[in-house]
DNA sequence: ACTCACGCTTACGTTAACGTCAGCAACGTA
DNA sequence: TACGTTGCTGACGTTAACGTAAGCGTGAGT
């Protein structure tokens, strides 16, 4: 096992993840990274680039930075004692259930714009058997 | 196909659905709810309460109100021309992009999930034996 | 010595999606 | 007729998640 000691600036970092400097350090700001110093520059290792990751599918799932943070803190939470261990399991339980609605409000969806789809191409198809009887119309292009 | 005229008071249907006057006022104002006016009343017919069900479904999705209505309004777009049929065509296809990519994010989420409780259950099975070798502590209820 | 490029802090600005409050109208009822 | 409920319209307040701008520091080139 390699420590992996790769090392990214803040603008490497921002770049490969199409966010800007100021995401970065708004979300320092809250505590969901936590970037080594070089006298004031940052430095950020593989493990705040993972979490990062994690941050922005939480983000992209439509998630707050505060829920963000509760799920991004499970990965590298301490073995810990019973209680901790206990809430940690209610925790995951809570978000499950979150996930899982999210999950089935998407089948739902999907299914509901394949069916806007079918109409849509249905009536395309019945506006060109239309076309077909007036003929081709002026003003169109031919090569 | 009776017409179904059944009616609802603002209330009615906030408290049916678990959120306030003023959201769906503000539903109102953004051009998502258009309720029927008798006097200055608010009236909601089942066309509205469809429509609210669609956007809180949105809402859990984490999309704008902004983006709510591009894929709400597409339920109820006329059969129209060529050019808007293409471009609902369009739309759906961007929807579903996003959709799919939530959708691999939440299995993604949850897979992580189950094995951080794999984990979790492991420490607690473990502490659980170490508490068999001790013997039970002081201070424990017993019934 | 000068100039970029890159980075930092501080702090006010912005947008979305409502919350909250004041003041008023209509309506059933005790 | 007084009152409680329900609903309405402004209009200002709030929170989250950054945007944006000012002013400054620092190390690599020229």
């Amino acid at each position: 096992m390699t420590p992996d000691d790769r090392i990214w600036t803040i603008s490497q970092l921002a770049r490969e993840h199409a966010v800007t400097l100021r995401t970065l350090r708004h979300y320092e700001d809250v505590g969901l990274l936590s970037p080594e110093r070089r006298g004031t520059a940052r430095l950020f290792h593989q493990r705040d680039r993972t979490r990062l990751r994690l941050i922005l599918r939480g983000r992209r799932l439509g998630f707050t930075l505060g829920e963000i943070a509760t799920i991004v803190d499970m990965y590298d939470e301490q073995p810990g004692e019973v209680g901790q261990l206990t809430y940690l399991l209610e925790q995951i339980a809570v978000r499950r259930e979150e996930l899982d609605q999210r999950r089935r409000d998407i089948e739902d969806t999907l299914a509901e714009l394949a069916e806007v789809e079918t109409r849509c191409r249905e009536d395309l198809a019945r506006l060109d058997r239309a076309e077909d009887r007036t003929g081709p119309r002026a003003g169109e292009a031919y090569p």
